[in-house]
RNA sequence: UGCCCGAUAGUAUAAGGGUAGUACAUCAGAUUUUGGUUCUGAGUGUCUUGGUUCGAAUCCAGGUCGGGCAACCA
């Protein structure tokens, strides 16, 4: 029996809709424009959109929403495409708006006819006096009235190229005194002498959204058309227009876009970063963009189970980047290989070691039964990190400390004789013993030890660089803080480390698989990463009670 | 001073007239060759004032607070 799963209001509505008969089937779109890269906030939307088609039988289309040439570019629509796929969405079909640039002028026309659109000369500053206020009704446009033979022929000549840029647009006529603004004669068409990415020089008018969207919602037969919230007020445009051209009635339904803490979401703000350099670019790992994400070693698993954890609703809301976190870490802990890097190291010897090294085998994944092994070396000379030792531990310190003992994972108990110092007192070195009879798998020492450390052979460690990454803003909300959202920018958001010493299996590492360095987090390849120069971007770090305690103090 | 949308633990989401639940976060404990994982437990919530009702988070009315609406952007 299926467990009894609540449902969101969308996903209610549709099961009345299917219910009901109104539907037998839905159709959704993904409607992005192709002006920027993807964000959390379109993996929202994209996750919604291909779940509910997939969950109640239907289809999605992609469809790039492309009518203004000017902020547009074929780059956008590439890594959009490479986004949708990776997270894991296959859409029915490829659209774009510019398709139904002909069908588009055809209802334009239509509606001239009707006496539902006009040609307006007034320029821009004029409309908006027109306009007039959201508590103020506007006044009407002295073009009003013209003839429907008038309109066709200039609407004609706008799309003849006839006019610059700014001389002419063409409205629906509908009322200048509306409780809506957007109702007040709201423009259709506006000329552009813009080269279009796809239509390149064919068009010099340009559909607005509004009367480029429904419309194209329509054309496709989308039943459900979900937006987000700022599109209430438009919705009755939405409608309206459908009703006059008589087509496809689709329903718009909008849901709240999900705000993220410690980031900013809108591809205005994100742009700003990219382009004044506060980032390396739209990938750039610190990034909410799908493709930052992807680089810093998320995976679609974890981003479509933190799309789905998050849940939609018509509320406006900011979710804790930790619900992020957790479905990251939730995610990798199932698949990442472990591995051992020592990022601050210091010099442990063993005194009654053997010059000889072994190897000696570890698991490279505990929570996989089946996970495989690699062999380690291990050595005279190791390193571990200096956090891992102190020479006067505070209590429930259970790492290294003189006299005390500790577990080398996977490898022997060790026992801290000696602190070497140099000249200025500082720990350069610890001289230990290891107990012979307490290697793992084969221990018969039955010394009980609280604490377990990471290491790596000092012979044998190989050099890599690793990049930390904290939280991209100092507040919760640099969106709503007062004054500009880059004053908000945590400087310290980026930390590398250009060389750590890391346990050689790490040499094979590649790119698309995740790692978890024991300890310390789970990490995957950089892009520029290459064969002589191994770089580590840190996705999550590990849940780190220990650390909290310290800072309880 | 208009119209529209919204308001449930710290956060996000359920409950659709009948016990306010889940997840993350937080705190406590158990297990652990990762201070990871896993397991157990705890605390914290219906914006407000009235009304309808045996019974209201839910229905009604008023208020409060938050957001949106005056781009030839989407």
């Amino acid at each position: 029996m299926a467990e009894e799963k609540s449902l969101n209001f969308l996903e209610e509505i549709i099961e009345n809709d299917l219910k009901s008969g109104k539907h037998a089937s839905i159709v959704t779109r993904f409607p992005p424009e192709p002006n920027g890269y993807l964000h959390l906030g379109h993996a929202a939307s994209i996750v919604l959109n291909f779940g509910l088609s997939k969950k109640y039988g239907g289809y999605t289309n992609l469809r790039f929403d492309d009518t203004n040439p000017s902020t547009e570019e074929t780059e956008y629509v590439e890594s959009i495409k490479n986004d949708v796929h990776w997270l894991g969405f296959e859409w029915k079909n490829e659209l774009y708006a510019s398709d139904y640039f002909e069908d588009l002028y055809l209802f334009a026309i239509k509606l001239i006819r009707l006496g539902y659109a006009y040609v307006d000369d007034s320029d821009s500053e004029t409309i908006a006096r027109e306009k007039g206020t959201p508590t103020m009704p506007g006044t009407n446009s002295k073009f009003r009235d013209r003839s429907v033979e008038e309109n066709i022929e200039l609407f004609e000549a706008m799309k003849a190229g006839k006019f610059k840029d700014g001389e002419r647009v063409l409205r629906a006529k509908i009322d200048m005194s509306h409780i809506n603004m957007l109702m007040r004669d709201p423009v259709m068409y506006r000329i552009k002498h813009a080269h279009h990415h796809r239509t390149f020089d064919k068009w010099c008018i340009y559909p607005m959204y509004d009367f480029a969207h429904g419309q194209s919602d329509s054309l496709e037969h989308i039943t459900h058309s979900i937006c987000t919230l700022e599109f209430v007020p438009h919705r009755e445009l939405y409608n309206w227009f459908i009703e006059k051209l008589d087509i496809y009635l689709s329903h718009q339904y909008e849901f709240a876009r999900r705000n993220i803490s410690y980031t900013v979401m809108s591809k205005r703000k994100l742009l700003q970063l990219v382009n004044e350099k506060y980032v390396d670019g739209w990938d750039d790992p610190r990034m909410p963009t799908i493709s930052g994400l992807r680089r810093r070693g998320y995976t679609p698993e974890s981003i479509r189970d933190f799309c789905d954890r998050a849940g939609i609703a018509k509320r406006e809301n900011v979710t804790e980047l930790s619900l992020l976190e957790f479905c990251a870490r939730e995610d990798l802990n199932k698949i990442a290989l472990r591995r051992m890097v020592v990022f601050d190291p210091i010099k442990v010897v063993l005194t009654n070691y053997s010059e000889e090294n072994e190897m000696v085998s570890v698991e490279d994944n505990p929570e996989d039964v089946n996970g495989g092994f690699r062999e380690v070396p291990f050595s005279k000379e190791l390193y571990i990190e200096q956090d891992d030792f102190m020479e006067v531990p505070p209590k429930k310190f259970f790492r290294l400390f003189p006299g005390g003992m500790v577990r080398l994972k996977g490898a022997y108990i060790i026992k801290c004789d000696e602190v070497v110092k140099d000249a200025e007192g500082k720990i350069i070195q610890l001289n230990c013993s290891f107990i012979s009879e307490s290697k793992s798998g084969n221990d018969t020492s039955n010394i009980k030890v609280k604490g377990t450390l990471h290491w790596v052979s000092a012979a044998h460690a190989i050099p890599v660089e690793v990049r930390l990454y904290d939280r991209l803003f100092k507040v919760e909300d640099p969106s709503s803080a007062a004054g500009d959202f880059k004053d908000y920018i945590n400087e310290n958001s980026l930390e590398i480390i250009p060389e750590v010493y890391a346990e050689p299996a790490l040499k094979n590492a590649v790119t698309g698989e995740h790692y978890q360095f024991l300890r310390k987090g789970y990490f995957a390849l950089d892009k520029n990463s290459s064969k002589d120069k191994l770089i580590f971007n840190r996705t999550v770090t590990l849940k780190d009670t220990w650390a909290k305690e310290v800072k309880k103090g």
